[in-house]
DNA sequence: TTGTATACCAGACATATGTCTGGTATGGTT
DNA sequence: AACCATACCAGACATATGTCTGGTATACAA
């Protein structure tokens, strides 16, 4: 009977599996057998197929490593969205905004910025973030250099921040239409008397989406470069 | 010669394979030729090993699924906190901090914030996350109801912003020693004309952290409840 | 006591998977 | 034209890896 009590080893090999698929290297029978100093293989098979049993893992037959945690990405053939943590998304950060093109401007990629599940709830592929030049919205506390975290193309209400492209350039701006605006224009307000408000027809301007977070980082920071 | 132009198949083999990684499921030679339709087995290795000799993949001769990022946790057996990503870190949001007690504090747990890891670097114990109250650092753009990550016990410059425990009450102000004010004492600057310096002598300010991030949320988001 | 489920062991086996040898076709360069 | 590097193809091969059969020992329950 069993040299250690039911489901001890159990819970270790189900952590040392977990850890495995979560830093994206799934283990082999044989390597489980031998992290545990297993001497047969079957043993190292017996617990998996037991997790399986039990629910906390998932296993395609035959297939080399082929025990996978349930309701991760590994699961299905989900594109989008890779695993990252539970509470992560990762959102471009777009370097330069040009004209019309926002798509082709992932090219101008500088990084990867981690955003909160939760506020990248939906498709998180309509998130970016960008990097804020200029003053004109230190009244609203997004200074210089400050990230901001873009849901693109949300129905933005007056009031909101917003990045707008204007004369083909990217621009963070507090919106404002309807009201005392006269119908058929915008008006985009700085935070910032040294600024100028600025008024267009509806159709010069587009709204590529509004704020959703403001992020600034005090010490360098190290940006993430690869994970699409 | 190829059908494709140079480097063409093999960048979209790259990001396959790089979403496959990332998604915690490495892919198999022969996934990979069925992926893209190649005919041969070799086609695909040799992409791939293209992409080794290109510094863009790993490789563990012989095994099986042995390709994997640079540089990623999968390439050693880091031991990963299980369930957080490859990029987060997840930090406590203190509701309230008390005099001197700040570790007894954590029971005023709010919920925890995902961090960047390399924000993180190092301990990552030494962070917590605080909810800023009152307007007194609107000038460096911290407003209220924003939440600021600091390092716990941080060797503070002056001309830094920190957190300081005065009066039995934690504050977010920018930090003056030395220089003109005068030895023995602090200055805590707010940045904000309507309030006022508070000066002290240096041992009755307790210097809990120095802020290394600033973040808004401006939709309301989930707090995340458990750090598992 | 008897039975049963669990943990473990030993070895064989089939298939999944990486690796090798050798060859063809085409764009670009000299 | 001659040459070269790249992309692709075909098939064989060796190893990595999951699976199966059969067996032993111990805790726990009936």
């Amino acid at each position: 009977m069993p040299r250690t009590r039911p489901g001890e080893t159990r819970a270790d090999v189900y952590r040392f599996v977990r850890e495995r698929l979560v830093a994206g290297r799934p283990p082999t029978l044989r390597e489980i057998q031998a992290e545990f100093g297993f001497r047969a293989v079957e043993t190292a098979r017996e617990h998996l197929t037991g997790l399986v049993t039990e629910g906390k893992l998932l296993h395609e037959p035959g297939r080399s490593r082929g025990y996978t945690l349930p309701g991760s990405a590994s699961t299905q053939a989900m594109k989008l969205v890779p695993l990252l943590g539970l509470h992560e998304r990762l959102v471009p950060l777009l370097g330069r905004v040009q004209a019309g093109a926002l798509v082709t401007a992932v090219e101008e990629l500088e990084g990867w910025i981690p955003v909160q599940a939760s506020v990248a709830r939906g498709n998180s592929e309509d998130l970016f973030a960008l990097r804020v030049r200029g003053e004109s919205m230190t009244g609203a506390g997004i200074l210089p250099g400050d990230i901001v975290v873009v849901r693109r193309g949300a129905a933005a209400v007056s009031g909101e921040i917003v990045v707008a492209l204007v004369d083909d350039e990217a621009t963070v701006k507090r919106l404002r239409k309807g009201g005392r605006v006269p119908r058929g224009s915008v008006e985009l307000h700085p935070e910032n008397p040294a600024f100028e408000v600025i008024v267009r027809p509806a159709r010069a301007v587009t709204l590529l989406g509004k704020v959703i977070e403001v992020r600034r980082y005090l010490e360098t920071t190290q940006l993430i470069k690869t994970a699409e």
